[in-house]
DNA sequence: CAGTGGTCTAGACCACGGG
DNA sequence: CCGTGGTCTAGACCACTGC
């Protein structure tokens, strides 16, 4: 934990706490460099993160003002997406299941060739999950990955989480991820497992994810029951 | 523009010219820091802009890797959004015409009260555009506007750029906005203006915008035709 | 005008990856 | 071990806001 993250989360609880109020200013920057004996430089870095995370809003000349935060209750930390489906859901208190709907090693489509920057040869997991959320069926994922990066997968880390295995036993670092978001029809698959009907619309997530070494180690299709999850993002800028 | 954003620029442009090759390493900050003439901080804020739009990613004690960027055709300028459909496909040489629907003043609902922290007698701006693209319907925008946010507005306006309007006339600055997104039925007004098919999907998004100064000056709907477009995000990390 | 945040510097120390 | 990027400092100048 560096020293502007554990500023801002400071910061960020007096919010929460009403000792700095909404649509009020923040002090300014030189006396919360004071206050917590750093340079104004580094608090300028703990309120940059708080400006992205949507807590505050500085306007050059006039201050740094408390904005009312669109999803208080919600998870709104950095690192949202990458710690995966179970642990959001661990968050809110929401048991989550997955169930294996089928797990193969085969040698990539080309399709998957160019997006996982492998050679015909290299082969990759397909991997098709059910989650389940509080014992409804909520989104079937399909995944792939390339074998050589992420070696050893059984069933019982498919059960739980991937994105675990990835970051703490792997140790690998995830630097991000391209996705497309699209409104679709319910095929056989959504039919059988997300118990849809054939009229029902899906909402599809594509994703490539990529690690900090620049190679992507995952490309998966999530296709989301249309009235059990949306997907939600808060996208603030300096 | 700042010294870490022309640098940032000029790194891009080097990239794209293969300068820098994809796969390899970006010189040393200290390096580049000589090369340009400036603090190795500078540096610094200019490769972190890269990160963020997905060119390079770095590791410490290792260096900065070249990424095999996904979106290389695509807009992936840090201001996306926020200048608004215009623009976008101004940028892709597309034709872009808005048929105004409806445009009404009216009282604000309880549930607009809310998301745009209104008193009840303050009156909104309730517009119904038809976006079309290369003379297809393409999205229909229900957007929610406060009144003594944005004054004077007027057809011609809502014909071209409202976001052109609020940046460049008005001269307000915004901050950034919350979204969810979510797959839905076609309505009756689907049907009518994007001509859907009864059946068809569509992808809706439910926007709140927010000014710089803390005030949230739209909520709107887009409701997208699911054949047409989807959403897509690039969401990289430090 | 005084006060604010945004940028920038020239150093420094440290954590980490690789040989 | 060395070289890398990440952080941090104590200053400085500037652009902008509001009065």
């Amino acid at each position: 934990m560096t020293k502007y993250e554990s500023i801002a989360a400071v910061i960020k609880q007096r919010i929460q706490d009403n000792v700095y109020q909404t649509g009020t200013l923040l002090p300014n920057q030189s006396d919360l460099a004071s206050e917590f004996g750093v340079s104004r430089m580094t608090i300028n870095k703990a309120i940059n993160i708080l400006t992205m995370e949507g807590f505050v809003s500085s306007q050059r000349g006039f201050g740094t003002k408390i904005l009312n935060h669109p999803l208080w209750n919600k998870d709104v930390s950095p690192v949202n997406e990458y710690r995966g489906l179970s642990f959001q859901m661990a968050e809110q208190h929401r048991q989550i299941k997955s169930q294996i709907i089928s797990f193969e090693v085969a040698f990539p489509e080309k399709k998957i060739q160019e997006r996982l920057m492998l050679t015909p040869q290299q082969p990759v997991y397909q991997i098709v999950r059910l989650r389940i959320v509080d014992d409804d069926p909520f989104i079937l994922e399909h995944t792939i990955m390339p074998v050589d990066l992420i070696p050893n997968l059984t069933d019982d880390i498919l059960k739980e989480s991937i994105y675990h295995y990835i970051q703490f036993d792997l140790g690998l670092q995830i630097a991000g991820a391209y996705r497309n978001i699209q409104a679709t029809r319910a095929d056989e698959f959504d039919i059988k497992y997300l118990q849809c009907q054939p009229t029902d619309p899906v909402l599809e997530v594509e994703q490539v994810a990529y690690l900090k070494n620049g190679r992507p180690f995952e490309y998966s299709h999530s296709r989301n029951r249309f009235d059990k999850r949306g997907y939600t993002e808060l996208d603030m800028r300096n």
